[in-house]
DNA sequence: AAGACGAAAGTGGTTGA
DNA sequence: TCAACAACTTTCGTCTT
């Protein structure tokens, strides 16, 4: 319990606020109401030193305090100016009653926005703690999905597609190899819903995305593979070719990734049979196969000689 | 016996009339 | 709404190591 600000509060008119850090509520010090409802919408003011501080912020926070605001003031205000038992209510306690209803009616039209961005939240947390996405790129996540939300792209859709969609954007923004499929395994919407999502907010929101690259692929791919460090320079090299010739365009990264990788093992006599590629990759040998072939004739790979380019 | 290869048919999604 | 289409998968038989 630190700072105070400034403001009048909407139940007894006191003007002194003690503000919880850790949740980030806004309590009245002379009546305790918890006054939190624009903390949700002041980004910036969110943004904190350390990382334990924002943690605390943006997980419990914002849901929290909103589930708190919403709890106090759940039931209508009679619109009449009587109080229990019939009697007129005048002077300072009649203007409180107005402010509260006024501040009710504010509530309610912003609360189907507000309550789809808790539930929203609190997924995409559940989401990329599961995907171990960093805090920054979560961020750009819960920017991503906001536009949309603005947007009324969430609208008919589910809003799990939604949130799954604006962190797979996301990690592409950052550079994080996280596939689709990855993304919407650990997701409740199908593959295709994220999908869907992730095409209709890439017309409709104004994010730039940087194509999904192989490229990116690759670090995460010869880990759990184990390759050397040779191989893996040499399989990107393959894949900034195989770019520049522009045989990569509509296919699947992963599957450019893993052929490049796999050819990269043959060069370095670092083999790993196609199988073992195909599901790190994850993709078929067949795709393997067929990459293997687009690559090899259109850069003209040969395997016969010593391989020192 | 395991791996590599390729043909053929099937799948789920996009595109354009 | 439907058909054509591209990319990828599944399945399976055959060759190679």
């Amino acid at each position: 319990m630190t700072d105070t600000k400034g403001g009048t509060c909407l139940s007894c008119g006191g003007s002194s606020f003690t503000k919880d850090r850790s949740r980030g509520e806004m309590i009245c010090t002379s009546c305790g109401l918890v006054a939190s409802d624009h903390i949700l919408d002041r980004g910036p003011e969110w943004r904190a030193f350390t990382a334990e501080d924002r943690k605390a912020r943006e997980r419990t926070g914002a849901p929290m305090t909103l589930r708190i605001a919403d709890k106090g003031l759940s039931t209508t205000i009679d619109w009449r100016n009587k109080d229990a038992s019939g009697r007129p209510i005048g002077g300072q306690r009649r203007a409180s009653i107005y402010r509260m209803r006024r501040w009710h009616r504010r509530t309610r039209a912003r609360g189907s926005n507000y309550r789809n961005l808790i539930s929203a939240l609190s997924e995409m947390e559940r989401l990329a703690s599961q995907l171990a996405v960093p805090r920054d790129t979560q961020e750009t996540a819960a920017l991503i999905y906001r536009k949309a939300l603005k947007k009324k792209l969430v609208r008919g859709r589910s809003i799990d597609a939604v949130v799954a969609a604006s962190i797979y954007l996301a990690c592409r923004i950052h550079r994080i190899p996280r596939r689709l499929h990855e993304v919407s395994v650990e997701s409740r919407a199908t593959r295709k819903e994220v999908g869907q999502s992730v095409r209709l907010v890439l017309s409709q929101v104004d994010v730039k995305v940087p194509v999904a690259s192989a490229r990116d692929l690759i670090p995460r791919l010869s880990s759990d593979l184990g390759f050397k460090g040779e191989t893996v320079k040499r399989a990107t090299e393959i894949i900034v070719k195989a770019r520049r010739r522009g045989i990569t365009v509509g296919k699947d990264p992963g599957g450019i990734a893993g052929a490049a990788l796999y050819i990269a093992g043959i060069l370095e006599e670092d083999r790993r049979t196609q199988r073992k590629v195909a599901k790190a990759a994850h993709v078929t040998e067949v795709t393997i196969r067929n990459r293997y072939k687009d690559l090899v004739r259109s850069l003209g790979i040969s395997f016969g000689l010593d391989p020192t380019a």
